[in-house]
RNA sequence: GGCGUCAUCGUCUAGCCUGGUUAGGACACGGGGCCUUCAAUCCCGUAACAUGGGUUCAAAUCCCAUUGACGCCA
């Protein structure tokens, strides 16, 4: 255990994550994960996970599974915790119920901290002429220093209690890796509730104890705690135990720069696996939200951030949610990454989350054909199932007039479509690929007068038919992965809508 | 209401510590090239130091004030 008056050392750090299940992984807790990580990686570390889940009506199983799945699934290990099922699992504060007794009875028995018996409408009475008085609403410290016989007294008749600690009347420094020095007032906070037992010890309480134990060198953690480091602080010190070196993130925003909630749209990691991002994009998206390398360098892997990370550098103000930003990460990444890695989180994500279409008669391979020639084009997997539906449904819906080329008549795209059927005929099935389909169609133009110089009068219907979209990939593109069967049964069709 | 934090293109940011830059990059946006559409890609472009006052030969950079935004508690 560390020395209280050692300070604490800059080598081999000690970070945690401690996430409240009680929601779904936030991106804002996600970038401080990866924070936590690239600091404590960087400097040769440890990370630690710490689920705290002392609210019980507010604590879900699921909420933790879903951050521990998160956490794995952008690749954040963390290095130590309590054996489960033969791995190290996420340290539980619900577990540690004990060794928080322990310290509070310390606390009661050196007298820094005492039993407040006053109701909730004493207290409440109090906070209102407080704030009608335009003074800050805080705490009287009424039973303060009650007798130790009317408190036994009082404990025995099971009478209502907090425990609160005595709050000196000073003011208190801290100094913020990222913000430099900030003070606060500690006379304006009153005595502060620590626990609502011995067996309920509030937020701030448990954190402390839990980051002594744990040997926390390092609290990294986002803006919004900012108010609870002087209090965490003054229980520190009624304990005497050593102050970890703080750094307070900015916060993640929403497009009208409040904090990134459920109103602005998607806010948890489930959501985007949903949407079918990767999580090297997410990771690489939510390095350079408040942070940036020395270099000019964007495209950064997890390895690569590691090693270019900087606490120090970290932005102070908040960072605004770009939606655009990150599909552009996973566009890059959907084509920088190995085709096989892509393949794979595919085939996870369809099986994750099955698209609005029948699958059952599609193959991996046809599906990886289709993600091959769509990367260029798509953000996320989500997307290929909007705008490529052509690929899964043999039932394509546009009006005839869209197959017709721009200042074209009905009549030759008509025969347009009747030469291209005879071109895709002198293509066996064997050799029915995009680069024999090109080598078939541009001698054919060659030797037609009225294509050359305007391949859009041959290619444009026939793209049309094939996807039924006014935008797509290419139509030998497509018509190799639909096959030659399928690509003449879609011209005939198209054919047939144009006479109708 | 009290306390705290923050402020460079629309957005993410570099530059600030150690004053002198055509204030740089990326996303987005606009124009163009390529071209069978859409993407991708290449070239070009629009665009910012919150305001006011100091200090200084010189301020995005140092100091003060104001304003605004956000966070926490209530």
């Amino acid at each position: 255990m560390l020395d209280p008056k050692t300070p604490q050392q800059l080598f081999a750090p000690r970070v945690r994550l401690a996430p409240s299940p009680t929601g779904w992984f936030h991106f804002g807790t996600a970038r401080t994960a990866l924070f936590n990580y690239l600091f404590a990686r960087k400097n040769g570390g440890k990370f630690i996970l710490r689920i705290e889940d002392t609210d019980k009506k507010r604590s879900q199983k699921i909420y933790e599974e879903d951050i521990i799945n998160g956490l794995k699934w952008l690749g954040l290990d963390w290095d130590e915790g309590p054996e489960r099922e033969g791995d190290f699992g996420p340290y539980r504060q619900s577990e540690r119920l004990d060794l928080y007794e322990k310290y509070l009875k310390q606390l009661l028995a050196d007298g820094k901290a005492y039993y407040c018996f006053c109701t909730p409408e004493e207290i409440e009475a109090q906070k209102q002429d407080l704030i009608s008085r335009g003074l800050p609403p805080k705490y009287s410290g009424k039973c303060r220093d009650l007798p130790p016989q009317l408190v036994a007294q009082y404990l025995a008749e099971k009478k209502p209690a907090v425990i609160r600690i005595k709050m000196p009347k000073t003011t208190l420094q801290f100094d913020d890796l990222i913000r430099g020095k900030v003070e606060f007032n500690l006379d304006l906070l009153g005595d502060l509730v620590i626990a609502k037992s011995l067996r309920e010890p509030l937020y701030n309480f448990s954190v402390v104890i839990d980051d002594y134990l744990m040997q926390i060198t390092h609290v990294i953690r986002g803006e919004d705690h900012i108010p609870n480091t002087p209090k965490q602080i003054v229980i520190q010190e009624a304990l005497g135990l050593p102050r970890p070196i703080y750094a307070h993130l900015p916060m993640i925003l929403g497009p009208d720069r409040s904090k990134f909630s459920k109103r602005h749209g998607a806010t948890a990691l489930v959501e985007y696996q949903k949407l079918g991002y990767l999580p090297e994009a997410v990771v690489n998206f939510l390095a350079l939200l408040g942070w940036h390398p020395a270099d000019n360098e964007e495209i950064m892997d997890l390895e690569t951030l590691v090693k270019k990370f900087e606490l120090t550098k970290v932005q102070k103000g908040g960072a605004i949610f770009n939606f655009q930003k990150l599909n552009w990460f996973n566009n890059q990444y959907l084509r920088i990454l190995p085709k096989e890695r892509v393949f794979n989180y595919f085939a996870d994500y369809v099986k994750k989350y099955p698209p609005p279409f029948d699958l059952s008669e599609i193959n991996q391979e046809y599906l990886n054909k289709i993600l091959e020639i769509e990367l260029p084009r798509i953000n996320n997997f989500s997307e290929l199932f909007q705008t490529c539906d052509f690929f899964f449904t043999k039932e394509l819906k546009y009006p005839p007039e869209l197959l017709i080329w721009k200042g074209e008549s009905v009549t030759n795209t008509q025969q347009a479509l009747t030469d291209v059927l005879n071109i895709i005929n002198q293509i066996s099935d064997e050799d029915f690929n995009r680069i024999n389909l090109q080598s078939k169609f541009y001698t054919f133009i060659d030797n037609h007068l009225e294509y050359q110089g305007n391949r859009g009068k041959l290619l444009w219907p026939l793209r049309v038919a094939l996807s039924g979209k006014q935008a797509s990939a290419g139509p030998f593109e497509i018509a190799e992965v639909l096959g030659k069967k399928e690509s003449l049964r879609r011209i005939k069709e198209a054919i047939n809508k144009l006479e109708a």
